[in-house]
DNA sequence: GCAGAAATGTGATAAGGTAACATATCCGTG
DNA sequence: CACGGATATGTTACCTTATCACATTTCTGC
């Protein structure tokens, strides 16, 4: 299947006009497949979330939203972004109260956000074995994990070498 | 040293009333060691956030905090928890946009929260595992980690057994 | 075509959080 | 003790984030 493309983070270079191109199209097949509907707000929300690797508010999607032509109250922009989280198109990071689009909808994966306090930027790396532990020290205390919230605010490695000099 | 007590976590059956008041006097200790001032109102504050396993917004603790003779205004209620957070004597859980009185104060640690959406209480758990895990994860992509946010939403024991009736 | 379901537009308001500034309290020093 | 800087508190005002409620439209299956 789609095999993952481990290389292509938001901290490393890369074509990302092609990143996000890829990854709408696999968000439009995820939503086909799901049998649900990629309408034309809540596409271009998630176009508007993949211009960039960082998270967005609620309110600054809702003003390039409004700037297309589209509602400008906010349940405009909440219902579609609500939209995109439940069907894994897009993920709420909880420390920003913002928004970022899934780098990888339609896989299976336990999201861990990085998040560079300095430049903003924001990578969703895979790691199975942060969920497998929590599941472990969950299992401990008996408490059954539905959802989990795993983020981390810190450096990138351009700004971790900026703030070194 | 004051050795950690593993087995009084908020899922398990204990005697609150001295659970509370253990981790309010070491939680004293730590500020007059720190050298910092636990005031009337931030020492209220931890008071109110004790008296449950749960987490509570800052709005909630203001109320009480002014029933009690204290301002009424939001800082009041900011600046305490703030002050406790920073002091490491209360965390901030995100998913609930709240806080909860740290359990372990003195101790390092970094929090895991497992969050019951059914009854509400709010287990602290040590779980260095989880942390050395989420480390090698950032370390992998050259992320620098400084914080770290880890949440879990379920289902307490309790709340799990009532559930599967 | 038509009925029910799903999606959108819009106004209003709740909930969470901060900036700024005046006043009071604490605490080390002379 | 007195005074001056640092710390803490009171209070006003305001900003950001999020949800409710209800009317209108669009879609979809029949
Ligand atoms: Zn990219
Ligand atoms: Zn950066
Ligand atoms: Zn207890
Ligand atoms: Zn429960």
């Amino acid at each position: 299947m789609a095999s993952p493309t481990p290389s292509a983070n938001a901290f490393t270079q890369h074509d990302h006009a092609h990143c996000a191109d890829t990854t709408l199209h696999k968000a439009e097949a995820v939503a086909a497949e799901k049998g649900v509907r990629l309408t034309p707000v809540r596409k271009r929300a998630l176009e508007i979330l993949l211009e960039e690797h960082r998270a967005m508010g609620a309110y600054e999607v809702l003003d390039r939203l409004a700037a297309d032509g589209f509602g400008n109250q906010p349940p405009v922009a909440y219902r579609a972004l609500e939209f995109l989280v439940e069907n894994g198109l897009a993920h709420r990071v909880r420390r920003l109260n913002a928004f970022a689009a899934c780098m990888r909808p339609g896989e299976e994966h336990a999201p861990v956000f990085l998040i560079c306090r300095d430049c903003g930027e924001v990578a969703e790396a895979g790691a199975d074995e942060v969920r497998q532990a929590l599941l472990g020290a969950a299992d401990r205390l008996g408490f059954h994990v539905e959802r989990a919230t795993v983020e981390a605010l810190g450096l990138c490695p351009k700004c971790y070498q900026e703030a070194a000099q």
